[in-house]
DNA sequence: TGAACGTATGAATTAATGTTCATATGTGTG
DNA sequence: CACACATATGAACATTAATTCATACGTTCA
């Protein structure tokens, strides 16, 4: 049984973050790990939408939209502007447009 | 009931992501989504690591170490060397960095 | 060749998550 | 006020995924 560590991998211990920051990191990254939220935030990409619109461009149920556009309101990806009986949501996140276009990048290799 | 789109929907549709695409896009941002996967790239970043020095740095089941490991490695993210009994993990991916650095970013706001 | 070590993997269990359905809340309009 | 429209939300269901356990595979060395 190993217990010790090389010298090398005590350096790799410092690098790692503790459990609550790794935590929220992975909650935050984990948004986008999900296809509908990924077409939400691309379709939010040049401009505001309700979530009618949103609906019906993913062809998706507006309930579903609505449960999404949430997790994205909680993690403040998303804004919402209400007039009238709509509610348009747009991006609140300068880092979004960095991460779709690395993930981009990397399936496209 | 609403069937139509107002001019600037349709903008909007025409920046979303094709399902095979979204589906890629999702699936690799997906292996940012764990904490355990974090924590073992952040591990990676300077140096490459043996998959017992991992489960001894992150205090987990060499199995579970080897599952994830195994998750990183079918999508590229990291590379294998395998040296004797052992087996060296090392980063495979340029972005990688990038996007952990992005979410970092926005959960120190 | 047998024992120890390091790693990989299948099966089972448990936990987390996305969608649907039904329904509630809120707003504008006849 | 009654009704239509837009959105939000709780509960149920189905699916996915992470960890553990047991074990197999591969390598080194006495």
């Amino acid at each position: 049984m190993k217990n010790y560590l090389c010298d090398y991998a005590q350096k790799a211990e410092k690098n790692i973050p503790d459990d609550t920051t790794a935590s929220e990191l992975a909650d935050f990254l984990k948004i986008f790990a999900d296809m509908t939220r990924i077409k939400i935030l691309y379709a939010l990409l040049d401009m505001e939408l309700c979530v009618h619109d949103i609906a019906t461009i993913l062809n998706m149920e507006q309930s579903a939209i609505s449960h999404q556009l949430r997790v994205l309101r909680q993690n403040k990806l998303v804004k919402v502007r209400k007039e009238g009986k709509s509610s348009y949501y747009s991006l609140n996140d300068s880092h979004i447009h960095e991460i779709l276009i690395r993930g981009y990048e990397h399936i496209s290799e």
